[in-house]
DNA sequence: GCTAGCACTCTACCGCTTGGAGTGCTAAAT
DNA sequence: ATTTAGCACTCCAAGCGGTAGAGTGCTAGC
């Protein structure tokens, strides 16, 4: 790699990265004379100068005023982060750690929400975790109880012994040897059958073969699919909120009001992480990319997690922008393998 | 009442009621000519002065510096609530939007948060109420379902419809029937009682008759047992804590993070809930009152919510020391009133 | 292409002054 | 015996000027 056109050059990169890095650490603006010191490149100030000033033209540092040092823009960081970053592993013995600490937990719930204090532990900043999805869990059991009127509440086993309570509204009142009888049929139905093919066999079964369904089965399918539509995964657990106090360019009350009305209301946190569940991989957004206000002045580092091959949720780490990408990058990709990991092996 | 002995003189009462509202009102330490303009005395500054140092003897005032006015030490509100303040009762109209407001959720888990969104909207401060206790709710329904090893699943319906779930760990394996057989043996036994006469009765009964009763009815008898144990009052919900950003007073970083660790520990703020159960009518913990070091620049009002006559839960608001307690007062015990009918009704 | 040197700019900080607010005390007035 | 006017005093908050330090951009020379 080389100054091509439109290429970087070699130099400028190293001076990049070596001024985040800076700034990363301690929070200040960066000047020259620093940069010329600790980057490594047996430049004098004023060539360093230079170099910032082209630095400064591509938008990726700024200078607060004319004479602070220099401080990334999200495009330095975003440039950083996509082609300069180069992730530090994390030493076995904290992986080792982490595992443990997980094992230890036996809900799916417990594991997310000790996955998530995990983050915020390590990271010192705020940690996330979604819900796993059911949806590719195993059909276990399931219990249809009357209540009063037409409702009956519908418990759903699955495989990992989660429950799931769903209140349903019939048409009519049933029997509690009705709803029994339902339930019976379901269960040696599907046992043990994966809960999106159930629903999908239910579906189909519906349309296709209706005139040959009594109306005792036509009703536990209607039931069944009422108790399988919803999706589970829209809420998520957060611990370390309050890590984020600590940080100086967030403590502005107004900037901590909005972030923690977010959290309270997570259903903007709730969409950007959904967005995160597709692209696989390590997703980060910086500074506004998040397209939202009041995470301006934060990033999120996220990693989608799965158990058997398939995505079950997402995790992450929300801090202030200035953030140590090398370090939490691999910490969070790290929980990511070990909650699945994880949540593989309790089922 | 006049100027006895022991007794704070009429016009100094007066004083330290105006010095309050003042003080609620713009946060500012209030000066003798403040006063002798609006305290309603006719009496010039220096004369309120004079009266003022009686009052800081007593503790009940204090100024921030020499030539600040005076403030409210934690003592004064503490007179103030306990002997001068005159409540402003609710205008009906306010009343009764809050009591539509409420009519319009289900689940006694939605009026809790109905509740709790209501006392932070009206008060600016933040609301919190404990979920109800089942402990006088009624037995409806219980459910054993075998889930892996030697777990089982207890499903209790409650008068209300409220579902419990609860994961027990028996001494052996019970099979489908064996559970299905003790359920129906509860079922029949114990429905529409009382929950807290089911379990009177059930401890009883395994004490007193325990060789009349065969295995069946016994590991029946154990199991529900397990499952009233558990008190179900250790959970809060809690809206508006960042109404609490707005408050200069409280805005010290320290003090905040100190605070919403607290409301997400829960543990703390539990406890102080607690204690405010067993005294029934409104409590009242001024600043430090509450022993507790992140609410010392905070005050809590609160009152116990009843149905049918027994105490379910409490509710409150949150806020800074300074705050209108006249018209806190009046908002915290309606909505108590209200929730509790609201309960009431649903059931 | 790099660097030394220099003039320039901006901030952060310190000490100083000033104005205002409020007090406590004393002596006079009611 | 209270109440009040007057006064000296204290303290804070805000504004001001000066200074030191950090860092820049530019230019001219290496």
């Amino acid at each position: 790699m080389s100054d091509t056109q439109s290429e970087l050059p070699d130099r400028a990169q190293l001076m990049l990265r070596s001024l985040i890095d800076h700034y990363v650490r301690d929070g200040q603006p960066v000047g020259s004379r620093t940069l010329a010191r600790d980057a490594g490149l047996d430049l004098s100030p004023a060539t360093i100068r230079n170099v910032m000033a082209d630095l400064e033209e591509l938008g990726f540092i700024c200078s607060p005023h004319t004479s602070a040092g220099r401080v990334p823009t999200v495009q330095g960081y975003r440039f950083f982060v996509d082609t300069l970053l180069t992730v530090q592993p994390l030493d076995s013995r904290s992986i080792e750690k982490m595992r443990i600490e997980l094992s230890l937990e036996q809900t799916p719930k417990d594991l997310v929400e000790s996955a998530s204090g995990l983050l915020s532990g390590i990271t010192h900043m705020a940690g996330v975790v979604t819900l796993p999805t059911h949806e590719h869990a195993l059909f276990k059991h399931v219990e249809f109880l009357a209540l009063s009127g037409n409702r009956v509440l519908a418990v759903l086993v699955t495989g990992e012994d989660e429950v799931q309570n769903r209140m349903l509204d019939t048409e009519k009142h049933h029997s509690a040897a009705e709803l029994q009888q339902a339930s019976n049929y379901l269960n040696t139905m599907f046992a043990g059958k994966d809960l999106a093919k159930v629903r999908a066999t239910l579906l189909h079964d519906m349309q296709e073969t209706h005139s040959s369904l009594n109306s005792m089965m036509l009703m536990a399918m209607q039931m069944a699919d009422q108790v399988l539509e919803s999706k589970q995964n829209d809420d998520y657990v957060m611990a370390g909120q309050t890590n984020l106090m600590e940080f100086e360019e967030l403590c502005d009350i107004n900037n901590l009001r909005k972030l923690f009305d977010a959290f309270n209301q997570k259903r903007d946190i709730l969409h950007l992480l959904d967005q995160c569940v597709r692209s696989d991989g390590i997703q980060i957004f910086i500074g506004d990319e998040s397209g939202y206000q009041m995470l301006d002045e934060c990033s999120m580092v996220t990693a989608p997690y799965s158990a058997d091959g398939e995505v079950l949720g997402v995790l992450g780490v929300i801090g202030p922008t200035r953030m140590a990408y090398d370090r939490v990058i691999p910490i969070v990709d790290a929980t990511a393998r070990l909650l699945g990991a994880a949540l593989n092996q309790k089922e």
